[in-house]
RNA sequence: GGGCGAGUAGCUCAACUGGAUAGAGCACCAGCCUUCUAAGCUGGUGGUUGUGGGUUCGAUUCCCGCCUCGCCCA
């Protein structure tokens, strides 16, 4: 509603502006006064205009307020919903809404559109199938399952077609590492490999967890200094290791034989389990594409064709990269310098293979059904309640598969260490000429989470005194340094059960446990989405199992209370809302009236601050107000007795407000994946 | 060496992209449960926004130098 006034507001005045004084501005920034006494909205265009005019900031204020109040009192329906517009400070123009209007607008769910035409493809987790799924990984799903929330269309908004998917690099150095475990640590085959799985899934034990520990192992076996050996191995070993790291991965590369039977076998137990902790926290994916078969239906080659055709990719005569196919970097076309660009990226090797950031052209061209001839073979893997996860193949689609590669905007969910091979990416689009691509190619970056060492030695891992005096540990898989997300999950459940148990002896075992399971997952996602991405998270078990304060607990209880007094006057916030249409709204205007108002008025933010984190692709914003609009209906709840007032009108003005809240709070919530609980 | 990001209350973070008195949470202190649930509320303490300049009506925000920290690239 808020963004209904705000959207009319600023055409109104861009049209005076232009009739007025011949000028357009590019933005017209609307804010909110420091008081709500000033008003509910403020313009400081009078200031930009300044300069441009020469003239007092104040007296073009005092123009377009009284052009403004003209409009409004010859015709209402110019300018819905605003009462009044006056000049205060030094120039700022506010805008005074006309509280009882608003209301009834609001009480109807009256609101902005938002949302558009066109196929945006979202991307997020994108794990390592080799090992559990850590805390940092948790960020990573949560920022995309939230923004691909936004994004979608729903019951609230017409929003834009969403495909989210989970790109998985199973013929990695990752993978490959974990192979060489397997194989030559543990002397497994295919076959035992196999038996291995069984035994775990029939002890109940995880695969993901198993790998954890190999991996860390295989690590510290490369280097020679693991449980692996007693003393340091000699030059020859540590290079024969070496090698046969390299030849898996080679192995794994080619397809087709033992080798890569056994990472295919294991890397997709892995996935399967990864799909399973990200369910627990209400996360589902559309597609998983794969980097086997992005290398098996050869993206690459129609991706190498298409780039000598339009001359993005050169072969290097000269210089350190001779012999390789080059690619200029970002910011560098312009280079005039004679000689080689000894800057410019690898894109083939002089030894013929290809680097990560061709197969990531390759991949982000077919992403764009700007691949000529190629697609993935779609094949059924993963089924959720409403909906088919589909899995890359190279043999045989599955007719009923949608395709995913034609998508007009595309957001990828990527940690900022990754920031040089997407700009990279995009630079190949555009050295294209796909301009309209890359303006439409958002690397939705975002801060790894570490660990403060206080954490990391909880988890007793040993810190050097450097590691000891940093501001935070880095998360290490290598090491095995990490938070794994189904431990932390599970410890949140227990701390959430032991507060529900005693709160509710009275709800049934199985009962209790999901609500423990909403608050858990309501904490933990809360806790990965309150920081803006560039923020590094240093994560520490005191603040993400705390359930006070900034918390997602904090707002879902708010959301209980509001059903109890529902409940407890055995009425519908349906029925409150709707009882608004003939309320007697004269009281808004007073000072207590105020109050009230201003709860609504907050209500009513949600349209723009989904547009807001939508355009900012940033959805801190929008878990910050879910939170301040609790911390208002505690306030609220706190100031007013509503099953006490005997007043009906006012009776009902309070039930309705409180309705409000809890709509959306429940929204605004359930745009963060968050659930609000039946009891807390 | 080059690129990107960060530095704000004791701690962890915001600040709607240049606006009105820089805000929250945690911690600490003092209060509030026979009341719609205290996972809550009220009040208080706490700031030279790393530092030095510049731009203008106005700077945490933009520009330049310097200092710290993190990441990426070579």
């Amino acid at each position: 509603m808020v963004r209904t006034i705000q959207i009319a507001l600023q055409a109104r005045i861009q049209a005076i502006l232009f009739a007025r004084y011949g000028v357009t501005l590019p933005q017209l920034a609307v804010e909110q006064p420091p008081n709500i006494t000033l008003g509910e909205l403020a313009l400081p265009v009078a200031f930009e205009l300044a300069k441009r005019l020469r003239k007092a900031p104040r007296a073009i204020a005092t123009e377009l307020a009284a052009e403004l109040n003209a409009l409004i009192a010859s015709d209402p329906a110019a300018l819905a919903g605003v009462a009044s517009v006056e000049v205060a400070g030094a120039g700022y123009l506010n805008i005074r809404i006309d509280r009882a209007a608003a209301v009834r607008a609001i009480a109807r769910d009256q609101h902005a559109k938002i949302g558009g035409e066109g196929f945006r493809l979202v991307e997020h987790t994108s794990i390592n199938p080799n090992k559990a799924a850590h805390i940092g990984h948790l960020r990573n799903a949560i920022l995309g399952d939230t923004f691909q929330r936004l994004l979608r269309p729903d019951d609230y908004k017409h929003g834009y077609q969403v495909g989210v998917q989970n790109y998985i690099d199973n013929t990695g150095v990752q993978v490959a590492d974990v192979v060489v475990g397997l194989v030559h640590l543990e002397g497994k085959t295919l076959e035992s490999t196999r038996a291995l799985l069984t035994k775990l899934s029939a002890a109940g034990e995880r695969i993901d967890f198993y790998c954890w520990d190999l991996y860390a192992r295989v690590s510290q076996w490369y280097a020679g200094t693991g449980v692996d050996d007693a003393s340091l191995p000699t030059p020859a070993e540590l290079a024969r290791r070496k090698q046969i790291r390299l030849d898996t991965l080679h192995a794994l590369e080619l397809g087709g034989n033992e080798t890569a039977a056994i990472a295919e076998l294991i890397s997709t137990a892995v996935l399967r389990r990864h799909l399973e902790t990200m369910q627990r926290l209400g996360i589902e994916y559309d597609f998983l594409p794969r980097e086997s078969e992005i290398l098996s239906l050869h993206f690459w080659d129609a991706a190498r064709t298409l780039m000598l055709d339009r001359s993005v990719l050169y072969l290097e005569t000269e210089g350190k990269n001779k012999g390789c196919y080059v690619m200029r970097r970002a910011g560098n076309e312009a280079a005039e310098t004679s000689g080689p660009d000894e800057d410019a990226k690898v894109i083939v090797r002089s030894n013929g293979t290809v680097t990560y950031v061709g197969k990531d052209i390759a991949y982000h061209l077919w992403k764009f059904g700007l691949l000529p001839g190629k697609d993935f073979g779609y094949a059924n893997y993963y089924q959720y309640p409403t909906h088919t996860c589909w899995i890359s193949t190279a043999g045989a689609s599955d007719p009923a598969a949608p395709t995913f590669g034609r998508a007009d905007a595309i957001y990828n969910v990527i940690d900022s260490r990754q920031n040089d091979p997407q700009n990279n990416v995009v630079a190949a689009l555009r050295g294209m000429g796909f301009n309209d691509a890359a303006d439409h190619y958002t690397h939705f970056s975002y801060e790894m989470v570490a660990m403060t060492p206080r954490c990391a030695e909880e988890l007793g891992y040993n810190l050097s005194d450097e590691d000891r005096a940093r501001p935070f540990v880095e998360v290490s898989g290598r090491k095995g340094y990490g938070v794994k997300a189904d431990d932390l999950l599970d410890k949140l459940i227990a701390a959430a059960q032991a507060e529900v148990d005693t709160r509710h002896p009275e709800i049934d075992a199985a009962e209790r446990t999901g609500i423990a399971t909403q608050i858990a997952v309501g904490a933990l996602r809360y806790f990965m989405l309150r920081f803006t991405r560039n923020t590094v998270i240093a994560f520490d078990f005191k603040d993400a199992l705390s359930f006070e304060g900034e918390t997602g607990p904090y707002i879902q209880y708010a959301i209980v209370r509001a059903t109890n007094i529902f409940r407890k006057a055995e009425t519908t916030e349906e029925d409150a809302l709707a009882a608004v249409a003939w309320l007697d709204l004269s009281d808004l205007a007073g000072e207590d009236g105020t109050s009230l108002w201003e709860t609504w008025l907050l209500a009513a933010r949600l349209t723009a601050l989904i547009e807001q984190a939508i355009a900012t692709a940033e959805p801190a914003h929008l878990a910050r107000y879910a939170f301040q609009l609790a911390q208002q209906f505690n306030n609220f709840y706190h100031r007013y007795h509503i099953l006490n007032e005997i007043d009906s009108t006012r009776r009902a003005l309070l039930m309705a407000t409180a309705a409000v809240a809890r709509r959306e709070m429940v929204r605004a919530l359930g745009y963060l994946g968050i659930e609000a609980p039946p009891v807390m």
